[in-house]
DNA sequence: GTCATCATGTAAGCCGTTACATGATTGC
DNA sequence: GCAATCATGTAACGGCTTACATGATGAC
């Protein structure tokens, strides 16, 4: 899972560790805290399979510079700032391995949004749908139909789940659980709803 | 968390391994499928620890004696039955370990229910309201406070994490997420009111 | 010159899993 | 007697966390 959104993240653009983390925070918020144990390691095995490589460390993307490629419209000030900025090394203003995604990489990440990994499924999920804008849109419909029908059977499941023994807080639970999965159910057919209207408008578009 | 489920069940009654495996199965259905390979360990820990131990396997709930211990009312068949069953060793049908909670078990147990338990804190918060029938009505308040407290928090920090670059889908993850949110509050919301109302009717009663 | 922050990494541990090994009991 | 199920356990591994160790850079 680790691997799969740090692929994600990096096949917009490159990054190095510590962005990369930052990123994940925000990107994903809530639902996750990446630490440094897992992630470098998880750098390193990505590199070593092929999947990322290390840039210049020049392009990769500071905090300071967080898309376009310093603009010419910058202030003389702005201008002179950057340029003391890059002083020190000209090249690389501190010993940070920006990785960018490989070809091999890029497939590795439409394998992974596919495979299903390990872990808390809707979680899993969840970083999925977060990284599912690089897919096209037959392969998103196709995620999407996924885990409607893993949804499915969950509800299923759980209204078969009537065992013995369960007071009135288990009961409430369930209920609870399986009105959850209602609603994520809807919200699933929503967003598949919405990828075949966009689907059918650029049919429309190229006929 | 594994530990709390088993001390929880088995303050019930006794149980051996096999048996609370199902339970933990069918009592929290969809979200626990505990192995073997970290049920037995446990009892073992917990074993050790005091918290349980081992009783006379024949006082063991076998899937065929689910709670009244042998009814006096039995057909004539049945009791034959029950002897025959019994036949091969009078005392233990099967090599199989029932255990029961101890005092100090008890006092685990409540430690456990308050303690904030690693891993995904819904699924810890599920297994902890599916065993809070066996807290006092003073301490299931607290425990679904904390939780709301927990979830209030929860919905703060996601309306705060607009950060940069979300695409509609990583948008609509947190909208969906946050509505999740809402709906567990409102929830918990029920619960606590349900609680202070059996709370101020049992005052009533005793006064 | 010192402190906060940026940045990378390693080691140990936690809490679970899958896969494997073993054997008793029961039903047919 | 043979298969299904009940029943208990071990070994190896997975994926993540925390805690620790280290050092460069920039702001003041």
């Amino acid at each position: 899972m680790l691997e799969l959104a740090i692929l994600g993240l990096v096949s917009e653009q490159p990054l190095h560790g510590y962005e990369l983390k930052k990123r994940l925070g925000e990107t994903l918020g809530i639902l996750w805290g990446v630490s440094y144990g897992s992630l470098y390691p998880a750098l390193k095995r990505l590199e070593k399979q092929g999947a990322i490589e290390i840039v210049d460390p020049a392009l990769a993307a500071p905090a300071d510079a967080p898309r376009a490629p310093m603009p010419p419209t910058g202030s003389l000030a702005g201008e002179a700032a950057a340029a003391r900025r890059t002083r020190p090394a000209l090249v690389s203003r501190r010993v940070r391995k920006a990785y960018r995604i490989t070809p091999a990489g890029e497939a590795q990440f439409t394998k992974l949004m596919f495979d299903d990994a390990p872990g808390d499924p809707d979680r899993v999920f969840a970083v999925k749908l977060a990284f599912c804008g690089r897919l096209d849109t037959a392969d998103r419909i196709a995620l999407l139909q996924a885990h409607r029908t893993h949804l499915a059977a969950r509800l299923a499941e759980t209204s078969r789940s009537r065992g013995p023994m369960i007071d009135r807080y288990a009961r409430s639970l369930l209920e609870h659980r399986a009105g959850l999965t209602e609603r994520d159910l809807q919200w699933v057919d929503e967003l598949i709803a919405a990828e075949e209207a966009d689907d059918l408008n650029n049919e429309g578009a190229r006929a």
